[in-house]
DNA sequence: GCGCTTTCACTTTTT
DNA sequence: GTGAAAGCGC
């Protein structure tokens, strides 16, 4: 049997310290690799088997199904009991969740589906369309960005501010999308927040039954939380319930999609917060790792204050790699993988971890060539792909054939004869007689007027998908609709098409899945929606895994933001140079060098072991040969910690970005006639230390263009600039 | 209406 | 270098 202290053994005093707090408001500030699930798991445990509550009076959440879905493994591991009475999840799930049991006092109806960003991005289009906007003045994307900022910020087209034109433009098309998503039925992944946030509010019934449910709420990964999610969070608070946040300012490095680390100090005074826990004790990394990552951390101004430490000896020192190019860069990472290798390390324990995606293509090409498998995180994922979406939309049609983005997807796919032009027709009958785009077409077949063939064709049979699927399983509903509306029958043609085809028999079987796993579950009373409707808002909230070959010994390859909260006994950063890391579009932004050094701060912390960081004088980036000088991240590591492979640290100051891009045309190669290659570093008597980046002009009177970081761009004489090689 | 060719832009990402 | 979107010819 488990006992109290046997639950509590092998914490330290902070981590008990947090577990064990009374019912208050508590704030942990939980370091890299301090414990932050342990502390989290075991609070509820110890919760639990104390009394204090049941499972049902637990509120969880997480930011990603995968921590929802490791927390409760964790926890199952650690108490025999039935955890299916506690809520947890994502704030997104919740919601879903909540909005689903009171639908109609949410305005929404029982089978109201979820628009993915792809789904939601075309239905801003559509209205754009509709409203005769020129996507040229406002691009889509932009559009769909202010929607969902306004919407984070807790704003509807009603309360948000215009200031000119063109905001009042923005406002116009937030709000008929939100009246074309009302129509339709459909809801966007922040609308599940908002229009949650604004149920509890609205209805002060549902909001105390929640209250008094609830009386211990814990919140992982805090300082990603956004305005709408905290506001959402203090509203289920209420006055007497405790909420235990749980976060890192430090490793905040979602500012760009809108979450907010003043939530901790807003927190801090909103619930009068007196215990703030700090678990500073990291079990992960040798010392000379974590003095790093304090050193580079300590240079931002903004922070709540923490510094990692550990018992555990200063380990091997940070190695430096100073590349010539990016090929030379990938072809030494592959030659120190090799020997780590034959010295025992496991290739899916060792990560390469890079700023941008566009960095991965010469890691792979080089890997691939050296014959080392690798797995890369990141890309599409199941529920994403275009087959798999139009195998879904099929079933959304035959769920509510009023979903307009569903049936656009697939109206003409696979090809029917379906054009631009009978579709603008259908639009603008649908427009005229305010009614959905399905209302249209049946309308149109009806009256036999028929626009086109084709469209009898689909009307008749998405109305023959209806009747297949009335009173048959989920699966065979998925197994028909894949095969009915000619999609395995199109890829089959397709000489490209397998792996197509594999996924959607694979859709098959997870729907199948999906019905046992539902069968096995008690249902839900306070949820009210078909099992098929839960499938599609399964796909929608948990897009699946980033297709990892699990089993298969991989070297591990993923950007620094996915690598967030993962470990390894090596970690191989490369790129550390200015303008690709600091990224340069990151350096200009307002806290936006800030956020790239905690992005830092979290590649760093990564490694157990050893750790690499890696920068290349040029690289191919964008079709074009830049040239770069190594991150201020590196100057900020204390030289002792470090071993440099190959070359002398230079000092040096840096320019925002700090990089130039070659011109087309000028040679990226030395030139017989030219005193310094291209990339060559120079020291100039006024401007100081410089890298050449191009030649102008013709051989009589040759220019040079040098990146002086600070200092600027100069263009300068090569007969009269004095210039010297460093 | 469909498919091929050209053009363009391009950090980070979960739900 | 690459993928998506737009433009053009059949």
């Amino acid at each position: 049997m488990y006992s109290e202290n046997n639950l509590l053994q092998g914490l330290n005093d902070k981590q008990l310290q947090a577990v064990t707090l009374p019912h208050v408001s508590a704030l942990i500030l939980a370091g890299a690799g301090s414990g932050k699930t342990r502390v989290l798991t075991t609070r509820i445990a110890w919760l639990i088997q104390t009394g204090q509550t049941s499972p049902m009076g637990l509120m969880a959440v997480t930011f990603t199904n995968k921590a929802a879905k490791e927390m409760l493994t964790r926890l199952t591991s650690m108490l025999p009991i039935n955890t299916r009475g506690m809520w947890a999840g994502t704030f997104h799930g919740l919601c879903n969740r909540m909005l689903r049991a009171h639908y109609r006092e949410a305005g929404l109806p029982n089978t109201f589906q979820i628009l993915d960003t792809a789904d939601q991005l075309s239905a801003i289009k559509r209205v754009m369309k509709v409203m005769n906007v020129d996507d040229e003045k406002y691009p889509p994307k932009q559009v769909m960005g202010y929607i969902n900022s306004c919407k984070e910020e807790g704003l509807r087209a009603h309360t948000v501010d215009a200031y000119d034109g063109h905001s009042q433009k923005l406002r116009e098309i937030y709000d008929a999308y939100d009246q074309q998503c009302n129509r339709e039925g459909v809801a966007d992944f922040a609308e599940l927040l908002l229009r949650c946030y604004e149920l509890l509010e609205r209805e002060p019934h549902i909001r105390a039954h929640y209250q008094q449910r609830f009386q211990y709420i814990l919140v992982d990964e805090f300082q990603d939380t956004n305005r709408l999610q905290y506001l959402w969070l203090k509203l289920l608070g209420g006055a007497h319930n405790s909420i235990f946040a749980v976060g890192d300012d430090d490793q905040s490095i979602y500012a760009f999609r809108g979450a907010r680390v003043g939530n901790m100090s807003d927190f801090q005074r909103d619930f009068q917060v007196q215990n703030i826990v700090k678990l500073e004790e990291n079990y992960r990394s040798h010392s000379n790792i974590l003095d790093a990552a304090n050193a580079i951390i300590s240079n931002n101004q903004n922070r709540l204050g923490k510094n990692l430490w550990t018992s555990a000896g200063k380990g091997e020192p940070i190695r430096i790699y100073d590349a010539y190019n990016d090929t030379d860069e990938a072809q030494f990472i592959v030659d120190e993988v090799n020997m780590l290798q034959n010295e025992g390390v496991a290739l899916g324990d060792i990560a390469l971890l890079y700023r941008s995606n566009a960095q991965s293509r010469i890691l792979e090409h080089t890997l691939f060539s050296s014959n080392i498998p690798y797995r890369v995180y990141g890309g599409l994922r199941f529920f994403e792909r275009a087959e798999v979406k139009h195998a879904l939309a099929y079933m959304r049609l035959i769920g509510n054939a009023n979903d307009d983005t569903a049936l656009l997807r697939i109206i003409n796919f696979p090809p029917r004869g379906i054009g631009a032009r009978s579709l603008e027709q259908l639009q603008e009958a649908a427009r005229q007689n305010e009614c959905s785009l399905w209302q249209a077409a049946t309308n149109k077949v009806g009256e036999g007027k028929l626009g086109s063939k084709g469209l009898d064709g689909f009307v008749a049979l998405i109305r023959h998908m209806v009747d297949q699927a009335y009173g048959i399983a989920l699966g065979e509903v998925a197994e028909m609709v894949t095969t009915v509306s000619g999609l395995m029958a199109h890829y089959q043609n397709d000489k490209e098409g397998e792996d197509r085809i594999e996924n959607l028999k694979e859709l098959v079987t997870a729907a199948v899945a999906f019905s046992k796993q539902d069968l096995g579950n008690h249902h839900n009373m306070e949820e009210d929606a078909d099992l098929m409707t839960q499938f599609l808002n399964h796909a929608s909230l948990e897009a699946g895994d980033h297709q990892a070959d699990v089993g298969h010994e991989a070297l591990q390859l993923m950007t620094v933001h996915a690598a967030k909260g993962l470990e390894f006994h090596t970690v191989f950063i490369s790129g550390v140079e200015e303008g690709l890391f600091p990224h340069e579009q990151a350096a200009y932004e307002n806290g936006g060098l800030e956020e790239e050094r905690r992005l830092m701060y979290v590649a760093v912390t990564r490694a157990r072991q050893r750790l690499y960081l890696s920068y290349a004088q040029s690289r191919m980036l964008h079709g074009q040969v830049r040239y770069g000088i190594a991150s201020r991240f590196l100057d900020e590591i204390p030289a002792e910690l470090t071993k440099r492979l190959n070359s002398k640290p230079v000092a040096k100051s840096y320019a925002a970005g700090g990089q130039y891009t070659a011109k087309p045309g000028v040679p990226p190669v030395a030139h017989s006639s030219y005193p310094f290659k291209i990339g060559q570093s120079v020291r100039h008597g006024k401007f100081g230390e410089g890298v050449v980046v191009s030649y102008e002009g013709n051989a009589s009177d040759l220019a040079v263009k040098i990146n002086f970081g600070s200092a600027g761009l100069k263009t300068l004489m090569l007969e009269y600039a004095k210039l010297e090689k460093i």
